[in-house]
DNA sequence: TCTTGGATTATAATAATTCTCGTTTAAGAA
DNA sequence: TTCTTAAACGAGAATTATTATAATCCAAGA
């Protein structure tokens, strides 16, 4: 069995990118534990571990490893870059009022046959990401 | 056939706000024609009609005229404030790379019924938006 | 070990948005 | 119509998230 260092060596080196110090601890503070990881937790966590790593090493790696496919970016199109490590597709739910997000894993609640005939030619929805916002309970509590 | 102007002065009426010309304007800049506008546009648009308003005059009522339900936010997790004047329910396919968002009218594509099975109790989905991401064609093009 | 190009860091810059606070104005009361 | 006052406005500073720059550092192959 590999251990969390070789294996990141080995998804580096197929990737073609230098497998450093500082990689090595970003790509392990979003994978050792599931869900979604903001650019500022990550940066709380690896500075634990070295604390000269700057903010824009963490920025450039994870914006790097989620290029390269090695994470997966939460939302596209959302206002603050959330990674996770979990790469199966799934689809998320979105609090609209505190854009708290969930996974939804199961996806037959979209029919994507009909959904391509929505489209116009052309749009490429081979790997397509749902996004469901609604307000979660906390916040539909609030009035 | 009541003007624009009167139209305004009801809404804002209705819901307690003061209309106000600066807010007059912005309304119609954003109503007058279909689509979905950005900050900059709106403010572009107002400035040539009254050049001292403010950016930050913009930003707080557009704000304001989406909490009030008189306009809405495209995007709830968008990285750009996005507004439009259609009101009907609609959902949005949006273009991983370059965000463009277009109207998905039909929504005959997501059975809601399973959605909410799938949604976690208490959460709200009275008013779902779904967001489809992809490729558009000029993006899928590119590579 | 030595070389070299990519990686890292501190710092500056940028973009979008919000805040602060003094000034102005809309709208109801007199 | 004029007065009063809370609400709204505008200018610019501040904040937040992010990216660019450029000098140094280091990983990995010769
Ligand atoms: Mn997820
Ligand atoms: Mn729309
Ligand atoms: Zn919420
Ligand atoms: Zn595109």
């Amino acid at each position: 069995m590999a251990s969390a260092h070789e294996q990141f060596r080995d998804l580096a080196w197929k990737c073609g990118l230098a497998a450093t110090h500082q990689r090595q601890i970003i790509y392990e503070a979003v994978t050792a534990t599931p869900g979604h990881h903001s650019v500022e937790a990550v940066f709380a966590e690896v500075r634990g571990r070295t604390p000269s790593i700057s903010l824009a090493t963490v920025y450039k790696n994870l914006r790097l490893f989620v290029e390269h496919g090695l994470l997966r970016e939460v939302s596209p199109h959302s206002s603050m870059l959330l990674v996770e490590g979990n790469l199966e597709p799934h689809h998320h739910l979105i609090c609209t009022r505190c854009k708290a997000v969930q996974d939804l894993d199961a996806a037959d609640f979209v029919n994507f046959k009909k959904l391509a005939r929505r489209a116009p030619r052309g749009f490429d929805l081979s790997r397509p990401l749902v996004e469901v916002f609604g307000l979660c309970r906390r916040c539909s509590a609030k009035t």
